[in-house]
DNA sequence: AAAGATTGAGTTCTCAATCTTC
DNA sequence: GAAGATTGAGAACTCAATCTTT
């Protein structure tokens, strides 16, 4: 066990403005979607990529992949979304264990409708603000967390440098 | 209304991957700090408060306008940390509206054996992957971003370039 | 009436257990 | 047994309503 190796001044106040802009961020984009369009932020990705796929159809561990969800939290979505008939559930033929998840009419139009909103305050609240040169920054910053997350998390036992 | 003006290719992808990023190391880190403590994010971040408060203790207000939570998430919040025994309430005698929040000594040593590991993951999955420069840049858009959600939010009307 | 704070109901997320088909 | 998916219980968050003190 070796000496914590604490954060400096700016690395703290980097940390922290991320981690205080990140929540504020996520809060505030789902408060606008739900009370324009009243879709939350997950139900906006899911119906993204569906209405991107083919035949605005995918199978449920496709969508979770993409979304990187757990099973059951996407189980559980769908099931809601369902509910309120933004999706619907079709079996597979080829692979009787599976099912795909189908957008509905309803559901497309909920998307169409939702997203200039959305886009706009994405541009508002965010890119609006950056240079070009920020924007590719952002890109590859995430890239970068990205990465290590994918490294560490398939293989605890290598501690990245 | 006018024409939605939809994300450029390098936009998406941008956002999209921040997107990405800021989910996945949030459960991330979540996790870890889980299994490793049986602290969630939301209870670290009062314990960290708390912990550099004068005598550990804040008024909830206060703790409320630091995290920058709602006063009912941080009430719900309190009540089960106290049922833990991490913190407790304590009557505030010279506004007897209020209340104080004060550090136990379980609280203080659950966040104690819980930063270590916490500030290391930190460092794993995003610091030690950035240069310096990143990490400046890292606070200026995320400072950026939260000066954008202030305009926006306090002032509605007045749409930001 | 406003400020500080709590409560209850409804929704969502996580974890572990389960079920079916491959 | 593993992969695809669902279920139920518990924890956490949001919204609106409420309560007390200023």
């Amino acid at each position: 066990v070796r000496q914590t190796r604490w954060l400096t001044a700016r690395e703290q106040r980097a940390w922290r403005a991320y981690l205080h802009m990140q929540s504020r961020l996520a809060a505030e984009l789902n408060r606008r979607l739900q009370s324009s369009s009243g879709l939350s932020t997950a139900d906006y990705d899911v119906l993204v990529r569906l209405s991107e796929a083919n035949e605005g159809r995918l199978r449920s561990f496709e969508l979770g992949r993409d979304l990187q969800w757990e099973q059951s939290r996407l189980s559980h979505q769908l099931t809601r979304m369902q509910r309120r008939g933004l999706v619907t559930r079709q079996e597979c033929t080829e692979d009787r264990r599976g099912a795909f998840v189908v957008l509905t009419d309803s559901g497309r139009t909920a998307i169409e409708q939702a997203a200039p909103a959305h886009v706009a305050a994405v541009r508002t609240l965010v890119l609006n603000g950056l240079t070009a040169d920020q924007i590719t920054e952002l890109e590859r910053f995430s890239t970068t967390v990205l990465t290590r997350l994918d490294a560490t998390v398939t293989d605890a036992g290598c501690p990245l440098p």
